[in-house]
RNA sequence: GGGCUCGUAGCUCAGUGGGAGAGCGCUCGCCUCACACGCGAGAGGCCGCUGGUUCGAAACCAGCCGAGCCCA
């Protein structure tokens, strides 16, 4: 019913009505949209993009509610902000799923061939690509969706063809044999971080391998048996007496009688296993090393299906775990089987589908890293990309500066192809435009099979969503935009993605692709498990939307992200995110109901204040100047947190009863005023909700939106410390009167008389926000004593006060028993607190050291207390 | 093995040198005219352990114990 909001009238929060509205409202009034001309400080996010496989999950949810919310603040502080969407065209895991697909319908891509495999897979994305992107709209996400990017699509292409040719031309790509990781399911090479290392239990195997010359020979140990088979030589550290009259013999490789020479190489380490090391060149990569120091021959035991080749003899055709087993078997009859042991080990698994990868060698295309990560490292080392938290750069940088070169080719069929081409003669054309039918024919070209490693496309994301294709001339997107503001990622793809992004940015843009990397943790559940199927704790964020609607998901998710800590989730935290949604709601409800338009024009009186509207002003101003230093450093949850508490506790609770006691100008446009700079300060976090409050609140002005209002950097309060400090007082008298009631089980409907005792100077302050007292506190009648006048004839309660103290007729209102023990827990809180005070003051150390204010603190404190205690003791001895 | 993070109320977390905090949960009392998705009151903590620095340490330093992450 959109027709309650067109009034100054509100019904029950409802998100589910509220949020699709809103959402299809901003984004057909063109409040997403950027251009690069338009007016601000430039301030570009490009979402990381999600699979076009994937399904939004939590930690979607949150990547997209921080990146949300900067770019919503950034937006209200008046920068040029745009936020750039886009997928992934996720090489493995998008061919994986078509692949699925086929496999189901009995056939493979093999029987398609790879031009119809291509188009059934670009089929697939085009009906369900565009999930996740729907689902980030739901969540409230303010991109600029005429800006969506595809890794894959034109654009991007352009750019890695060029990209490719360039860093070809300047020797910054080559092909050539290395030891990659090989995916014997997914059929392809993977790169280094490709890999998760997982304990696996196995077998610590001791292998004897005798002397060529008959002599006992050596004992190696290994942890995958079967590759003894690809073994070309042995390795002992130099300065190992144990083995130094070996160096230079040959021993008897078993099973298949090749003699293999013992070499002396310092990798070794004397002290691990026997100091005697197998080295298989084709199937390890610190083997591959030794190899080429050594000049050893490389002998390839192992297929694409990881199955021993025709080079494994006897073995050819076994399953690498078979091979395992035979070849034991075999070398145990044989008595060169010295031992085995279990032994739990660290096994590469294919990241896409945990599959044990198998290290192997293999021709493929690299990217020589060095120069490029150096470049990085100084960007980081000087500042110009700074991390967020600032922890997160050592380790990154230790990384940058351990970097193997980068495999960059896969065997899949969808991604970026490869553009080199290989003629008769076996010589390589790199090219950017595709040759001719002629120049095929002539030279008789045939493409390079493979496609590129999605992160390639990936690594160029900054820039090729701003339209960089490598030409010359810059688009204006990029002039404007390049480099980023922020790079918003979780602190997992650091090494992945960020690394990648800042090389090729450096190195094709010569500039930082971004000034921040704000890294995010993970979502957890309320235990701090990580979420994961098996332990049944996923959340669905989209179950939650419709359930609890995307602003308390937000406000739930953002409470919890404190910079650099994983992030807790559970469903009661998002019910109590939704509680303050409904919160802010009603509060809005009971402002709008009070007034009639002209006070939110008017804006927050200077003049005829009463001390509530000082001091709410002034817990405003704090909390506006706090909520901006907590943007500043990103820390959105301390901001949630402020603006909670300054909502619910002090607007809510305290500034809004008070405000019911009046009917004045001055409050309504205060409790107008608070409330629109209130909603400012939380749209970026609760977008939705504060949105309609505040159209609601402003009458619908035309053309106008506070997703396009000004974020408060002055706010209309100012700080005011004489209001607080009496407000403080005022709040004390109501809090302990509610105290004295709940002690004594007193119902609502029974109300105090009070004679009030108090210094001159609290007499005033107590006086001026008397209403507010006796409201909130339940009182009936009250009355300052005169100067002098004795306590209360007959049973009195006594409320003491920071300087007063509220003396009560106790006379048929509660129960006297009830009132001593009271006045005990009062009297043994008060002493020791005064026992506190009067320690510290009794150290001289104290009194001659710490700064004067303090010790006069405790000096009053001391005096305060004291005070306290005698007259608490004199009521508990008039009550007998 | 190297690096990093964390250890504060039952749970999840704030709190970086001067009287222990929040949300949820729990107990008690309230349908008080914005909100029962609410209001009010309360219980609950050798701030991991041991030393050190300091007049003063939950906070700073060292060591230890425990949990987790990254790298090798």
């Amino acid at each position: 019913m959109t027709e309650t909001t067109d009034h100054r009238t509100l019904s029950g929060y409802d998100p589910a009505e509220i949020e699709p509205r809103r959402y299809d409202w901003w984004e057909d009034g063109g409040w997403f949209a950027a251009e690069p001309d338009d007016e601000g400080e430039p301030f570009a996010i490009a979402m990381p993009p999600p699979n076009v496989t994937g399904s939004l999950h939590i930690g979607h949810a949150l990547t997209s509610a921080i990146e949300d919310a900067l770019v919503r603040h950034a937006r209200m502080q008046g920068k040029n902000a745009v936020w750039l969407p886009g997928t992934d065209h996720a090489g493995i895991a998008t061919q994986n799923v078509v692949e699925k697909e086929l496999a189901a319908e009995g056939t493979s891509r093999h029987d398609l061939g790879r031009e119809a495999f291509v188009e059934r897979v670009w089929a697939w994305k085009e009906e369900y690509g565009g999930r996740i992107l729907r689902q980030q709209r739901s969540l409230g996400a303010s991109c600029d969706w005429r800006r969506e990017a595809f890794t894959l699509d034109e654009t991007r292409a352009e750019a890695v063809r060029e990209t490719f040719c360039l860093l070809y031309e300047q020797g910054l790509i080559y092909k050539g044999e290395r030891i990659i990781n090989w995916c014997p399911r997914c059929q392809t090479a993977l790169s280094d971080i490709e890999v998760d290392y997982l304990e696996d239990p196995g077998e610590l195997a001791e292998l004897r391998y005798p002397g060529a010359d008959g002599s006992a020979g050596v004992v190696v140990a290994t942890t995958r048996v079967e590759t003894m088979l690809g073994d070309t030589a042995v390795a002992v550290h130099p300065d190992d007496e144990r083995y130094r009259h070996l160096v230079g013999s040959t021993v008897v490789l078993p099973l298949l009688d090749r003699e293999i020479p013992v070499v002396a190489d310092a990798w070794v380490d004397p002290e691990f296993g026997t100091g005697a090391v197998k080295v298989t060149p084709a199937h390890d990569p610190n083997d591959f090393e030794i190899g080429q120091r050594h000049d050893l021959p490389s002998v390839d035991v192992m297929d694409d299906d990881a199955r021993i080749t025709e080079a494994g003899g006897p073995y050819a055709g076994l399953d690498r775990y078979a091979a395992r087993e035979r070849v034991k078997a075999d070398l145990d009859a044989l008595g060169l089987l010295v031992s085995v042991v279990d032994r739990a080990h660290q096994v590469g698994h294919c990241s896409r589908c945990d599959t044990a990868v198998e290290p192997r060698l293999s021709d493929q295309w690299f990217v020589e890293v060095g120069p490029l990560a150096s470049r990085a490292a100084e960007a980081v080392r000087a500042g110009r990309t700074r991390f967020v938290p600032e922890r997160n750069a050592k380790g990154f940088l230790e990384w940058l500066d351990n970097l193997h070169d980068w495999c960059i080719s896969r065997q899949l069929w969808w991604g970026h192809r490869i553009p080199a081409w290989y003629d008769r003669d076996g010589g390589v054309h790199v090219r950017r435009t595709d040759p001719t039918p002629e120049e095929i024919a002539e030279l008789g070209l045939t493409q390079d099979v493979d496609v590129l490693d999605t992160w390639f496309s990936s690594a160029l994301w900054p820039f090729t969503t701003l339209g960089w294709t490598g030409a010359v001339t810059d688009t204006p997107e990029l002039a404007t935009w390049y480099p980023n503001a922020v790079m918003e990622t979780g602190y997992d793809i650091n090494t992945f993605w960020v690394s990648r992004m800042l090389m090729m940015g450096l190195h094709l843009r010569d500039d930082v692709p971004f000034h921040v990397v704000f890294n995010h943790g993970m979502v957890r559940d309320a235990e701090g498990k990580k979420m994961s199927k098996s332990f049944g704790n996923v959340i669905d964020p989209l179950d939650f939307i419709d359930k609890y609607g995307a602003d308390a998901l937000r406000f739930a998710l953002l409470r919890g992200a404190n910079p650099g800590q994983d992030t807790p989730l559970a469903e009661e935290w998002v019910e109590g995110a939704r509680r303050f949604c409904n919160k802010l709601w009603n509060a809005a409800r009971f402002v709008l109901a009070r007034l009639d338009g002209s006070e939110v024009a008017a804006g927050v009186p200077d003049r005829g204040l009463e001390v509530e509207d000082r001091w709410i002003l002034s817990r405003l101003e704090d909390t506006r100047a706090q909520v901006g230093a907590a943007y500043a450093e990103f820390d959105l949850a301390k901001a949630v947190r402020l603006l909670y508490h300054f909502v619910w506790d002090d607007y809510c609770d305290w500034y809004l009863e008070l405000a019911k006691l009046r009917g004045d100008d001055v409050a309504d446009r205060v409790l107008a005023g608070v409330l629109d700079e209130a909603l400012r300060l939380a749209h970026p976090v609760i977008p939705f909700v504060t949105e309609e409050l505040w159209q609601t609140l402003h009458g619908h002005p035309e053309g106008q939106a506070l997703i396009g209002a000004a974020w408060p950097e002055t706010g209309v309060g100012a700080r005011d410390a004489a209001a607080e400090a009496e407000f403080a007082a005022l709040q004390e008298a109501v809090t302990e009167l509610r105290r004295f009631r709940a002690d004594h089980g007193l119902a609502p409907s029974v109300s105090l008389e009070v004679v009030a005792h108090a210094s001159p100077e609290r007499r005033a302050v107590l006086d001026g926000g008397l209403a507010g007292i006796t409201r909130l506190g339940g009182v009936a009648s009250w009355r300052f004593a005169t100067e002098g006048e004795a306590g209360l004839a007959g049973p009195a309660g006594k409320v003491a006060l920071s300087g007063a103290e509220l003396h009560i007729p106790l006379e048929g209102v509660i129960d006297l028993d009830e009132e001593r023990d009271r006045i005990d827990r009062e009297l043994q809180r008060a002493s020791g607190e005064l026992a506190r005070a009067e320690g510290k003051l009794g150290n001289e150390a104290f009194v001659a050291k710490a700064p004067a204010a303090v010790v006069e603190a405790e000096r009053e404190k001391v005096a305060s207390w004291r005070a306290a205690i005698e007259r608490l003791t004199a009521q508990r001895e008039a009550l007998g």
